[in-house]
RNA sequence: GGGGAAGUGGCGAAAUCGGCAGACGCAUGGGACUUAAAAUCCCAAGCCGGCAACGGCGUCCGGGUUCAAGUCCCGGCUUCCCCA
């Protein structure tokens, strides 16, 4: 493998200062120009099939307007570090990046811009991959992508026509999220409080036919393969909840009357013998066969329920309401005749019609709401489950909804709930009244929007009512392009108004169709991006099966905790369809998943909790004030928003500081996955750091490439005195350096490395030229530009890309003499030196003398040992 | 309301297993160099008391386990994130 020569040395910086802009300028281009960042594919001509393969991957951006704060950084140089660090030790490394340029956000901001979307997508991302390349992030760009790109949304319909023949996609008249603002439907998770997430405008539910795919066949899937991930255990927690799956019974209630039956599902169906009522949602069709004497309160109080949000109705602080349908049910616990078992159905709004049947069984004695709602409508509580003993239970007048013991339940008294539950189950499926149920909180997916800005779907309506999936090889059906792509105001969707386009005809019949005007959401196109990096070009096939049997799967996934639900779900679904399809080799597509921290940054507020913009602020002796004003402000922490005037521009600090200091005092800031506030003020430490290993090596007085005492290569005699010392320190650095890529805590790597060169300098001429070296090497993972600069300083010709990582030597991390710290009673009182192997009662002796005044006149009681560690006295 | 993460100096933080709390930086104070300043280098610094040696206190609060607790257990408070 050739990287072809390094820059010639006339052509390098003239001058021995640190000139940062310079510096990076040189290597970024050197970079680019020798493709050092490019990965092998199988069958590329330089592959190496011996070497490992390494895929890290950054969750891709939304290009938009303002372009890339300081924060968005964080993660991208986090695994930048990674990557490069993988390159030294030898193995092939995937690193793309590419943009998630369809959806809302990029159509909101063309709308408000009057630009067409296509336009703004270009400017957008010209500037982010600008600013990414400016950090000297080591992307192998020759497999950037685009998901606005025809040549890149041809697969994505692709896929979804894989799906569409699977019968995973189907149209149904749903009741959907639409918002009037946006003109468009949204899924469940765009909608938070009744309003959408983007632009938070209100949003009401309203029924409408639109395209689902059916995630909730993959449910059990989803949820059971997570068990095999090494994920965040909050983030598998949070999809677990998603899914939300629970085990129970449904159980049918005969109507009186001859009104049908009533189905409930129930995770408790060992409560049964205590079910006193039933309540159905007020939208259940049971209502229509309310009796003419409750007539007009059911129908008052239903429309009353309507006009709630479903968070008014679920909140368990608010006051329970509803109303008697004059209807009763038979509870199939017993025997027909029995009058406990006729028992009233009741409407009320904390049953939702979308979850379950719609319907419940009332167990007051057991549930909070049902016990809630029987106590204020004074209906009758029965005991069928007794608390363990010391937990407060029904005699206390407590609503006991734990496992306990049946009692008043006929057959079933004196069995635990979980026994309960099964025999209850069976006793009801024996008579055909019910049967064990699982149930999952997962909806279908909204798949389709009334909007412009996204993939068209590659289907044809025919007259005769039929829809029918385009041919392969008519793929891509291209976005036509609209001068006028704002939403319609009565929700069509805008692509109906190009007529030419939706007016077509089936090749196959040559009968006229329609096409569908609808589009895909925002996050069809990052639902498969991972595969595509595997194989960009590919023009024939979404990807090559050897590039993907290869490559596949993820080996670390980056990015924000925010797409903990939808995007890394719907991911993980399109992957299981494809994984049956036969097009993936593993059945999780993200084996690693690792969140990085928010950034914070401060801001200031002055005394009436007024938000006060960073521009306006002076600080005088460490506190902050207004401007021109005696007006003290407090410091809070927030997220940078550009409404705080508290963002941060990589490209500002970039030109002051230099990439390797934003680089380096991003990651010194703190672990990765923390949250931690953005302080312009500490950013000097690190660029003082750069500048300290700059004149380590480099002479700034003299025009020598490097120091005099480097520059020639010693034969590497045995190491003594003072840079013996320098080696253990080296080694121990370097130590720290490994350990810190298991938890990505990149702060303590840098501290140790910043540790080396403070003992280096007190030391000026006793670090070795092979010392040197092995630092650079261990600093470019984090500062890769200044350490290609010296790389080359030291006579290197090739790039140290894919230079050896150095390698710990433990013979240099022990001493000859180890420092015990002597306690007494638990506390620090002194501190003694022992040779390193020395015995325990040696130790405790040289202990004793350390100490004299606080073991005088007491009796000593017991004396702890930890080897190597430490001496404690136990004194009376 | 549910789930998750966290709380350590003036600030960012460090501390595999329970074993020297505050590494490494920032800001601060003092000194050296300089005609002067910047830069650089050296020193100091958790808080309280003391000239000092030194002592007491100290990891959100209250209990507990232990020779020993930032770390483990019980109870509480606060902040952030996600969901409803």
């Amino acid at each position: 493998m050739s990287d072809g020569p390094v820059l010639r040395r006339e052509e390098s910086t003239l001058s021995n200062a640190y000139d940062h802009a310079a510096i990076e300028r040189r290597w970024q281009q050197h970079w680019e120009k020798q493709q050092l960042f490019r990965a092998r594919n199988p069958g590329d001509l330089d592959f190496d099939p011996k070497a490992r393969k390494y895929y890290v991957l950054d969750m891709f951006p939304y290009p938009s307007g303002s372009g890339l704060h300081v924060g968005h950084a964080v993660g991208y140089i986090g695994t930048d570090v990674v990557a490069r660090k993988k390159r030294m030790e030898g193995c092939n490394v995937l690193h793309p990046m590419g943009w998630d340029a369809f959806g809302l956000p990029a159509e909101q901001y063309a709308i408000a811009t009057g630009k067409h979307p296509s336009e703004t997508n270009k400017t957008n991302t010209a500037n982010y991959r600008r600013q990414l390349k400016l950090i000297g992030l080591s992307y192998d760009w020759s497999r950037e992508i685009d998901t606005s790109d025809p040549r890149y949304y041809k697969w994505t319909q692709w896929i979804f026509k894989r799906l569409f023949e699977r019968g995973l996609a189907y149209q149904a008249e749903v009741p959907v999220w639409w918002c009037e603002e946006l003109k468009t439907v949204l899924a469940n998770e765009e909608v938070i409080n009744g309003r959408s997430e983007r632009g938070n405008f209100p949003c009401v539910r309203r029924p409408l036919k639109q395209w689902m795919l059916a995630i909730t066949k993959y449910a059990e899937r989803l949820l059971e393969d997570l068990d095999g991930l090494d994920w965040p255990e909050s983030i598998k927690a949070q999809q677990r909840e998603w899914i939300g799956k629970s085990e129970g019974a449904e159980i049918e209630f005969e109507v009186e009357g001859g009104a049908g039956k009533l189905v409930v599902f129930t995770t408790r169906p060992d409560t049964l013998w205590g079910a006193t009522f039933m309540v159905v949602a007020p939208e259940h069709a049971l209502l229509k066969k309310v009796p003419a004497s409750h007539r007009a309160a059911v129908d008052a109080y239903v429309a009353q329920a309507a006009a709630k949000s479903e968070l008014e109705r679920t909140d368990l602080a608010k006051d329970k309401s509803g109303v008697f349908t004059g209807l009763y049910a038979h509870n199939p616990a017993f025997e027909r005749g029995d009058a406990r078992g006729r028992i009233p159905i009741w409407t009320a709004d904390y049953v939702m019609a979308g979850y379950g049947t719609g319907a419940i069984m009332s167990v007051p004695g057991h549930d909070e709401r049902d016990h809630e709602f029987a106590t204020k409508f004074e209906l009758p509580i029965v005991e069928v489950v007794r608390a363990p003993h010391g937990v407060k239970g029904f005699a206390d007048g407590a609503c006991f909804c734990d496992d306990g013991v049946a009692v008043n339940s006929g057959p079933l008294d004196g069995l635990a709930t979980p026994a309960a539950k099964k025999k209850a189950i069976e006793l009801l499926a024996a008579r055909g009244v019910g049967k064990p149920r699982v149930t999952y909180k997962l909806r279908d997916w909204l798949f389709s929007r009334q909007r412009y800005w996204g993939e068209p779907f590659p289907l044809l309506h025919l007259a005769d009512g039929t829809t029918i999936a385009v041919a392969d090889d008519a793929l891509p059906i291209e976005l036509p392009r609209l001068d006028d792509f704002k939403p319609s105001s009565d929700g069509s969707a805008p692509l109906a108004r190009a007529k030419q386009w939706v007016e077509t005809r089936d090749p196959k019949s040559g009968a006229s169709a329609r096409r569908n005007t609808d589009t895909m959401p925002g996050w069809a196109g990052s639902c498969w991006y991972w595969l595509r990096f595997m194989d960009p070009a590919n023009a024939r096939e979404p990807w090559a099966r050897d590039a993907e049997s290869y490559w596949g799967p993820v080996d670390l996934y980056v990015g924000g905790a925010a797409h903990a639900v939808m995007h890394l779900l719907y991911s993980r679904f399109w992957h299981k369809v494809l994984f049956d399809v036969g097009l993936v080799h593993t059945k999780e597509p993200f084996q690693k998943l690792f969140n990085q921290g928010l950034l914070t940054a401060f801001a200031y507020e002055d005394g009436t909790g007024r938000l006060v913009a960073n521009t306006e602020l002076e600080e005088r002796d460490g506190r902050f004030f207004k401007r021109g004003t005696n007006e003290p402000v407090t410091q809070i922490v927030t997220k940078m928003a550009k409404s705080l005037g508290n963002v941060v521009n990589p490209d500002d600090i970039v030109k002051e500081y230099g990439a390797d200091t934003l680089r380096l005092y991003e990651l010194f800031m703190g672990p990765l996955a923390d949250s931690k506030p953005w302080n312009t003020r500490d950013i000097a430490g690190s660029r003082r750091f750069v500048e300290r290993v700059w004149r380590m090596l480099v002479d700034p007085d003299r025009d020598d490439h490097v120091r005099p005492h480097l520059s020639i290569d010693q034969a590497r005699p045995e190491l003594t005195g003072e840079s013996l010392e320098l080696e253990k320190h080296f080694h121990r650095a370097l130590a720290k350096v490994d350990s810190s890529f298991e938890h990505f805590n990149f702060n303590t790597a840098i501290a140790a490395l910043m540790t080396f060169v403070n003992e280096a300098s007190k030391r000026p001429q006793a670090l070795t030229r092979a010392q040197g070296e092995r630092f650079v090497l261990a600093l470019s993972p984090f500062a890769p530009h200044v350490a290609e600069e010296l790389w080359q300083r030291f006579g290197h010709e090739q790039s140290l890309v894919r230079e050896s990582w150095p390698k710990v030597d433990p013979r240099f991390l022990e001493d000859d003499t180890i420092e015990i710290p002597v306690q007494v009673l638990g506390k620090l009182r002194g501190k003694v030196v022992v040779a390193k192997g020395a015995a325990e009662p040696e130790i405790v002796a040289a202990a004793k003398a350390a100490v004299p005044t606080w073991l005088e006149g007491k009796t000593l009681v017991k004396t702890i040992v930890v080897p190597q560690k430490l001496v404690n006295f136990v004194v009376r």
